[in-house]
DNA sequence: TAGTGGTCTAGACCACCGT
DNA sequence: CGGTGGTCTAGACCACTAA
């Protein structure tokens, strides 16, 4: 395998890249030899274009991308900066790599990284044990469009009053409720987004917004605490008025550091708990 | 045993790396050319001579370690290999490297990793801002060697019964009394730690255990569950009996997945909240 | 200026997957 | 079998730090 004629053309997309420090950079003599600001690594900007590339649904969620050797043809780099530029996408889990298969856009419908964002095990769960084999099942009491709430819309950036989707629905485990949360998703894009729907829906509510709303969760934040149940909290978790709950604030964002989600759930952790690494 | 060195001399250090799918390999024709059982590729064997040489101590934290050439002429290997290895060290957490001076073995001093265990901030905190510009105080209660219970024994893989020293404290972020904790700690290594020394060191406990203890935490898992308060927790936290708390449960890993501390939190979140992000 | 980690390239071969 | 990601090497040059 030789090819690739003597030098670039780069005849796809962008062949925009800044020479930043690139050994290849050519005959360059001139152009300031340091002190470079804003100075970013050829790899991270190939990762940028692959991150465009994803946002805009050039690859859709479970597709498959072009092979390493392809996109290094097309930037007109090496096979080894599209690696570097792949690897980081994987570690950030918007990339899937499969020896012998190729490079997958990361979906929420894998059974593999279903439930990540969930992070409620059983007490039982042994060890090295991580998922839930409890049967789950939900119940939806709400699913309306509100106003935003001066939280809401500050979570999610938008202004007060905007509407919003609400969601208030309830997780049972093993047929103990053990999950309340209410959640609000931004903008026109969930306007379709019924009651009807949501029952009749298998799988989890982010494969659901990947697949019919064009909203993919890539990470989130979540800040967690501890209160005591009021009436109403307590009767549908069936505890004891004051009980202690978990509060578990959500806010997930999509490609591109776009809040896509705020979320508030009670964990009811008598039976279960909220498990966590440290690194 | 074969070969090895047709050059090289590795005149340091374990050159029992097997060639293992290796390009340059070579001259071993004998050897299984597929269907190779427990594969590990040489980066990883690296890793592990690596882990084992911070394990014992070879080079402690807050130290240099040798280049990457120095360590590719060791290991008889090249240095991208050398590299893949100590990348994936630093990305966990063990080593930290520093461009243009060189690779360190982590340590809990550095102002930077402070408190990189206590996910407790203020709920001011601004969204980017991430640690708690409180001033933080402790107060020891306890400091004791005591007999290891059924539970305390089954999370630090030890025996019920056997002798193990618990640290109970208090900390007061900006005055107030915010978590307190029982500390286990496994084994003979911990006999000479007294509540003076507790109470004179400055700094967080985890850099006390490194400088002192030879002991240093990591990683670690965490079990959250919310909890009411009974009355001496109340009573501590200066809150009412009933209150709900954060209970943290956490085991603590030093090198080689050694549990190494067990710890249990209850954290007074009126006023804070427990930060994680999830990708 | 010397030494370190950081980036980039080019090419080889291995492990794994589907056909 | 051909194609994909995974590993390994060798060598070049860049960015950063400290002496």
């Amino acid at each position: 395998m030789h090819d690739m004629m003597a030098t670039r053309a780069s005849p796809d997309t962008a062949s925009e890249l800044q020479a930043a420090g690139a050994a290849h950079a050519s005959a360059n003599p001139s152009a300031s030899p340091s002190a470079n600001p804003s100075f970013s690594p050829l790899y991270r900007q190939i990762k940028g274009l692959i991150t465009r590339s994803l946002q805009q649904g050039d690859w859709k969620p479970g597709e498959l991308i072009p092979s390493e050797a392809d996109l290094a043809r097309r930037f007109g780099v090496s096979q080894g900066t599209v690696r570097k530029a792949v690897d980081e996408l994987a570690a950030e889990g918007l990339l899937l790599r499969r020896q012998g298969r190729g490079t997958f856009v990361s979906t929420h419908h894998e059974e593999r990284v279903k439930f990540r964002f969930l992070r409620l095990v059983p007490d039982a769960t042994a060890e090295g044990g991580r998922p839930l084999p409890q049967p789950m099942d939900r119940q939806f009491l709400e699913c309306r469009r509100v106003r935003a709430s001066q939280e809401v819309a500050r979570m999610l950036g938008i202004k007060t009053g905007e509407s919003v989707t609400q969601i208030r629905r309830l997780l049972l485990l093993a047929g103990e409720p053990v999950v309340y949360e209410d959640i609000y998703l931004p903008g026109p894009a969930f306007r379709a987004l019924t009651a009807e729907r949501l029952e009749s829906y298998r799988g989890p509510l982010y494969a659901l917004f990947e697949s019919e709303f064009a909203t993919r969760m890539v990470r989130a934040e979540e800040k967690l605490r501890a209160v005591n149940a009021d009436a109403q909290e307590a009767q549908l978790l069936r505890v004891r008025e004051g009980e202690a709950l978990l509060l578990v604030e959500r806010l997930s964002f999509s490609y591109g550091e776009l809040p896509a989600e705020y979320r508030r759930g009670l964990y009811n952790t008598r039976h279960h708990h909220y498990r966590n690494e440290l690194n």
